[in-house]
DNA sequence: GCTAATTGTAATTTATAAAGTTACATGATG
DNA sequence: CATCATGTAACTTTATAAATTACAATTAGC
């Protein structure tokens, strides 16, 4: 249980792509400026990105782009694309096969772990990176607005 | 950063003691035999249900009792008495708030992953305990059944 | 009441997964 | 060809949960 802060940063990284591309260079080391870690973590998720299809990059180049129109990108496949088949629940593995609960516990909570987090992923894939960015911009829009309105 | 299996090992002690009352004294020790864990962990995640109200113990008593029918206890209460208001996600809270991205993400990824995660608890609230036991039961027989088959 | 068994909890140690770091081979670009 | 960037492997650090140890408080049988 708990998804790591990887998935977060993935979709920071592909919000981040859109957004600045053209804007400043995107190396590794600008990214991870914005993200506030290192490069080589940076470059590892962008290594799982580029392998799902999500974006392109070019070895050598700091040149990444998008491989689809955000539209085309859920926070689902970002999911995929970083966490694999990650469950969002842990179902303890070593029980006693002897008792009865023990037994049947782990297959008993997987039926129904699925249906939460069926229900989860569902949500994601109706999310698209489009919306993450749109939500973005209106944020910062308000922030300067609010900025504007102070002087 | 090590995966937590006390959802899962909290729901296993409340089935325990639904279908094992009467049959094998109810001690944190049988419990812990069950789950092959420590008793003291066992203890730990039943004192956090017994303060949610879940189950009523006492003190010194190998007798704990569930407080409410199995039916009345859902999956999402015994995810709150554990978890509390713990996230399904990870949000990296450490960001550039300098960036137009590391600035506003937070708050963005915040309602996105609300949507995803409120869909997932709800589903935990429609699964009762009883559903629990239930499907522990019938896996039960189905491999009772099976083994009789065989002989 | 006394003894044995049990719970409740704090403090400590161990295990594990992710984040961060170092290093370097590979490839791009002016 | 010099510089800069990526892609990855190997290693270290850090965070969190599980397991262990210890013991006070409580119950229950005799």
């Amino acid at each position: 249980m708990k998804i790591s802060t990887r998935f977060s940063d993935s979709i920071h990284i592909l919000a981040f792509i859109n957004i600045c591309q053209g804007i400043i260079p995107l190396t590794s080391n600008n990214i991870a400026s914005s993200i506030e870690t290192s490069p080589v973590v940076v470059r590892r998720l962008m290594s799982a990105l580029n392998k799902a299809g999500l974006i392109n990059t070019v070895h050598g180049a700091a040149d990444p782009a998008l491989a689809k129109s955000p539209e085309n990108i859920s926070l689902y496949d970002v999911f995929l694309a970083i966490e694999g088949d990650a469950h969002l629940f842990t179902i303890d593995e070593r029980t006693n096969p002897q008792c009865i609960v023990g037994g049947n516990i782990q297959e008993t909570l997987d039926g129904f772990y699925q249906q939460a987090e069926t229900a989860a992923k569902a949500k994601l894939a109706r999310i698209s990176l489009q919306d993450v960015i749109d939500t973005i911009r209106v944020k910062q829009a308000l922030k300067d607005a609010e900025k504007e309105r102070r002087n």
